[in-house]
DNA sequence: TTGTAAGCGTTATCAT
DNA sequence: ATGATAACGCTTACAA
């Protein structure tokens, strides 16, 4: 209903054929300084604009990427989770400067219908996963369709795809080990999906922490479940039936932690002095909350800058290396 | 490099023409049940998926909508913000349901440029524009150029387009009256960048606020900033520089109202008994705040929905009615 | 009921 | 240096 002036139409009003139009637009080396600019003077006032359906079309190319977030049905971290609004920030703006679109959706982790949805139907020209399965079906799938794509999360072991990110295992191993060394005997862990790849290296990390320190790993003490505040808070009761002597707790991110203080508050418990609680990714509010909340500082924006720039190395068919990002412990009153 | 199978392999395979496979996959009624299901099953066999992107362009079409977050340079309410963030979750989930793509990204406020990338270049079908100015230039060139959009706001006086959103005023009014019936008599405004509509509004809220609880509207309690906890903190410091005698604050953002406590925290001035504190939006984090946070509920779930579902009204050809969404005064412990 | 052919708007190949 | 023309993969008149 608008934009009805195609390439034809400029090519008409400037006298030339519709060849001569896309090269001088599109900066041809064979098209001379002065023929150019004559074209690209009656294409802007007659406000062309190329369609940019047709034009990814025809170069085969979708000039947008997919930044995909894995749930999971029984432990589904929202995608309202601060630390993956933050990242999904950092990667729109950085995306942004390449001019490319950015989609965003929530895909089930134990199906792959998905990569054909982005993949083969030719949605996107590459993806960012944001966090993995332990044996993740759709990055296998990736993999089988030669697709580009990027996951956040540490360099695994065996693994033969990109990621970018920070050491699960060493930051919670950390967490656990400022937790002891502060003095706190009954540590407790609460993470999310048991299954997902971060939650798996935090909980060994933090049985790692307990070893370091000297303290016995208990079983009873670790819990698994949802990644929101309000699940957070039954494991903080859970935690408590089994050991009333908690000292000491373990969040695998910062939404759990700050509800885990919140219902501490609530049961009277002094955050901090009674029972201390760190958290993980340091999102933007944990230095706001109160107490401020000890945690594990993970550079998110430029995470998602790398991430964003390695993509675009595959794109662009460079064979880009994974990247370990340096995590940092944050004290704050929560712990202490 | 993968995907190589067209709409003329299937044809060749299943001996028939591409307008046959074409109709049978797109169930048209002049194929016969038995003949399309043939197809269909050879299609599926073949790993057949149509070219998206052609078959947009065909159509044309987009399949996507594009969630846009108005900033301003001097206040950039960044993406980060929670309830920015809630609102993408919600609309992301709800044009899943019509398997409509997102894109996420940032514009200008006082620009249309992005008008052109988006409506012009066909890159969408319709708009959902998080929030505006006073007087948006934005809004008029998707005016102009026929555009389908849904703006995130209540309905103003003489808008001729269609929001969904709450009634700020009313909500603020009502937040600054419940200040005013604990007993305030000093209550502070922060607000983000002033020529934002919703900032406005909950300006216009804040005094009318004051003036039903017969207190004194002093321009000097008002501050613009931010949309921050940083930015939010440094007004608090203003505010008291002020008026030392403070004893109420409203904040226009959950986000900011965070970073309000904990100032106040810092300088030791208890939140709820000595200053009060009330934010808006209710953000999943407000009420694991500590003490929780007094705020403005608003329906974010439901917003997005229905911003989406008007969206679709628009680009089905009806002409679909604003709706203004209930807010709801939440009374925690920060202003008690 | 099915096939032929045109066309969506652009770029690339091949001439000239 | 520039212009015809084909092609990208799909849908849809129009014919048969």
């Amino acid at each position: 209903m608008t934009n009805r002036v195609t390439i034809a139409d400029v090519a008409r009003a400037a006298g030339v054929s519709t060849s001569t139009v896309s090269r001088a637009l599109n900066n041809h080396a064979a098209i001379p300084e002065h023929t150019r600019q004559q074209i690209q003077r009656v294409a802007s006032e007659m406000r062309y604009r190329p369609d940019v359906r047709a034009r990814n079309f025809r170069l085969q190319q979708s000039q947008t990427i997919a930044t995909l977030f894995p749930y999971q049905d029984a432990s589904r971290r929202p995608i309202s989770d601060p630390f993956y609004l933050e990242i999904m920030g950092a990667i729109t703006d950085e995306l942004d400067q390449y001019g490319y679109d950015s989609i965003i959706a929530r895909v089930h982790i134990e199906t792959d219908d998905w990569c054909n949805r982005y993949v083969l139907d030719k949605r996107v020209d590459g993806i960012l996963l944001i966090d993995r399965a332990l044996d993740d079906v759709g990055i296998h799938t990736l993999q089988a369709l030669d697709a580009k794509f990027v996951v956040w999360g540490a360099k695994l072991p065996e693994q033969t795809y990109v990621s970018v990110g920070c050491d699960s295992q060493a930051g919670a191993r950390e967490a656990v080990r400022h937790l002891g060394q502060m003095g706190r005997q009954r540590i407790g862990f609460i993470g999310g999906f048991e299954r997902m790849v971060e939650t798996d290296a935090r909980r060994q990390g933090y049985a790692a922490g307990l070893t370091d320190c000297g303290l016995p790993v208990d079983e009873a003490l670790v819990v698994f479940t949802d990644f929101t505040p309000d699940a957070a808070q039954n494991a903080v009761h859970t935690l408590l039936e089994r050991a009333p002597d908690l000292d000491g707790i373990f969040a695998c991110s910062d939404f759990m932690a700050v509800g885990v203080m919140e219902v501490l508050r609530q049961m009277g418990r002094e955050v901090g002095r009674e029972i201390a609680v760190v958290g993980y990714d340091d999102i933007s509010l944990a230095a706001y909350c109160s107490p401020p909340l000890t945690t594990i500082h993970q550079p998110i924006q430029q995470g998602g800058r790398l991430m964003v720039q390695k993509l675009f190395e595959l794109l662009d068919g460079q064979a880009a290396e994974s990247v370990v990002l340096p995590h940092e412990l944050m004290v704050r009153k929560s712990s202490v």
